[in-house]
DNA sequence: GTCCTACCTCAAGTCGACTTGAGGTCAAGC
DNA sequence: GCTTGACCTCAAGTCGACTTGAGGTAGGAC
């Protein structure tokens, strides 16, 4: 397959020209080259793009993500800072499935106050340690 | 239990005064009352205030948390929404696992670019349709 | 060869989520 | 009765992640 230009990212990909610019400025993305003043990338930039997008709705900042992998796919040889991730994402995923247990409670839930519902607050209490004062990063925005 | 000033839900909670105070303006939590100029927090604030953390978690905004809980724990009438944000959580979820696999196998994967590795770039592939211009919010900040 | 459009740069603007700072109040301990 | 510390308000500042705008360039259809 053919280099790509930027628009055509756009396009496949989902991703503003505009963020994908900005994304090359930082470094989280690269282009292969110029073909005059346009930017060519290599259809792998979509992949790329799928795990950037995959760290933001984690919560990784763009530098953390920028940290994780190397911009030209390359290997990022830190395995122990990796491993750190994933288990840091894992508490993530563990915390988000009570959320998800407390909305799902919620909206089936008879009770006037949810605060008054046992069902909702142990929910809640098996959240409390861990949840507040936890890791904190900013996610992505909708276009 | 008696009620708590603001200092004491911060060093309860570990979200700071200022965040506390921004949070009320914001209608997330609410003061019981005043005493003499001093806000005064029912312990419950607690429980709602992980509840804010496991939200911003997820990456919801303030705007949709205030949405799902209103500010005095009273019921958020609007089921349906707390079942859509519940799927939403869920397919947040799934990409998260994803990505925790992909995190995983990096660390110990032996191939020279995580690009070049089928195992790797199976794993993006189940990624790719939905995690590309998925939903966006903003999530939370390390302090 | 010219014209259209998709591209380019660079500076400035926006938005959400907070934090910081200046200046003020009040209850308790000395 | 005065100081101290924890609280108060309100305006402004910061930070990350983008977006917007003004003004310029160039590949390719005609």
């Amino acid at each position: 397959m053919a280099e790509l230009d930027i628009g055509e990212v756009a396009r496949r990909s989902g991703v503003p020209v505009s963020t994908l610019r900005f994304y090359e400025e930082k470094g989280l993305i690269a282009s292969t080259g110029r073909r005059g003043l346009r930017r060519q990338f290599d259809p792998g930039v979509l992949e790329r793009l799928a795990l950037i997008a995959l760290g933001r709705t984690a919560g990784f900042s763009l530098d953390e993500i920028a940290r994780m992998f190397a911009p030209d796919g390359q290997p990022r040889i830190d395995r122990q800072m990796l491993v750190a991730k994933a288990e840091e994402l894992d508490a993530t995923i563990r915390k988000l499935s009570v959320l998800r247990e407390s909305l799902r409670h919620a909206a089936s839930c008879p009770a006037p106050s949810h605060m008054e519902c046992p069902t909702f607050r142990r929910i809640l209490r098996a959240a409390e340690s861990g949840a507040i004062g936890a890791s904190r990063k900013t996610g992505p925005q909708p276009p």
